[in-house]
DNA sequence: ACGAATCGTTGGGGGCACTAATGATTGTGA
DNA sequence: TCACAATCATTAGTGCCCCCAACGATTCGT
């Protein structure tokens, strides 16, 4: 029959999902590693990255934009809120909204999380040669594209 | 690690790091939804799999080989036997030990998480040719081979 | 025979993604 | 204009995967 000794490789693990999941895992543990010597995880900096990007928004669309659920940017906006990383006000033009802008502090931490952030990718990419890292990101970001679109699909079937 | 200047994506969504995470999300999402139209889910693969590969064998041996953590095993191992997937016996040679066993249905159950496995790494690759999925898997093996020797530590600078 | 190691188990925790329900507010169109 | 729809913030909860600490029971190594 088979070799039933320690060394073999289990079926799955050659499956590209498995591959997938699997390296992603190592990719985690390494940010959120470098992440949690300041404080943070990754909503943290997300939302502080977006944050900088839009300039002052609402909840609402800071979680369009960063890809975090509403539901749980409100724990992200008071963690940060707490820390003053990030203020909370009240949209004068709309009372639903709140106003989320980020603080001095909340931009030198931004800085300090992008620092560990890249520090890590090339922890990650380690084994592979320069060439191959661009294949390797050029690849996942067509499969990153496609799946993206096949989930936002702007509703426009009749016309 | 060029400018890609006009029409910035947010900064950080060219980092291998959230490519990586990010594609893994759909990867789980797609496996993750074939698998609980069988009313499974990852681990129960994983153990089934191993299970079929090692044959009968101890909680902590199927923990080994398919990475689910030993205090994870006794959950997965409960779901699987509640629903006669799987029998948990005790070893008469080691009472510290459960013989874990595959039924005929949970061999049955295999197959069908196999199918549904089977159908989604297509539908994960999509948008990518054959030569391109080689490269891909190539990477990430290598990727990943890389990571987990860093954590592994095989025991053995002992004599 | 002793301490060290292993096994199963319990009971947590963290991080990310997601759902449902609610009250408040704003918009929209008939 | 007014009823209805949509949006916003919030609360409370789920699921999955990964991980940690501690415990009694057992077996192993020396």
């Amino acid at each position: 029959m088979e070799n039933p000794s320690e060394e073999t490789p289990a079926r799955w693990e050659s499956l590209p999902s498995w591959l997938l999941t699997q390296t992603a895992n190592h990719a985690h543990r390494l940010v959120a590693d470098g992440f949690s010597s300041v404080h943070a995880r990754g909503y943290h900096y997300r939302l502080l990255a977006t944050l900088e990007e839009l300039g002052p928004a609402s909840q609402a669309a800071l979680g369009r934009r960063s890809g975090i659920h509403l539901s749980d940017m409100v724990a992200t906006v008071n963690e940060l809120a707490d820390r003053k990383l990030v203020e909370r006000a009240p949209d004068p033009s709309d009372r639903r909204r709140n106003i989320i802008s980020l603080t001095a502090a909340g931009t030198r931490q931004l800085r300090r999380l992008e620092e560990r952030l890249a520090e890590r990718q090339d922890e990650l990419l380690a084994p592979l040669s320069p060439e191959e890292r661009l294949r390797l990101t050029d690849l996942l970001s067509r499969l990153l594209d496609h799946h993206n679109r096949r989930i936002d699909t702007p509703e426009e079937p009749w016309r």
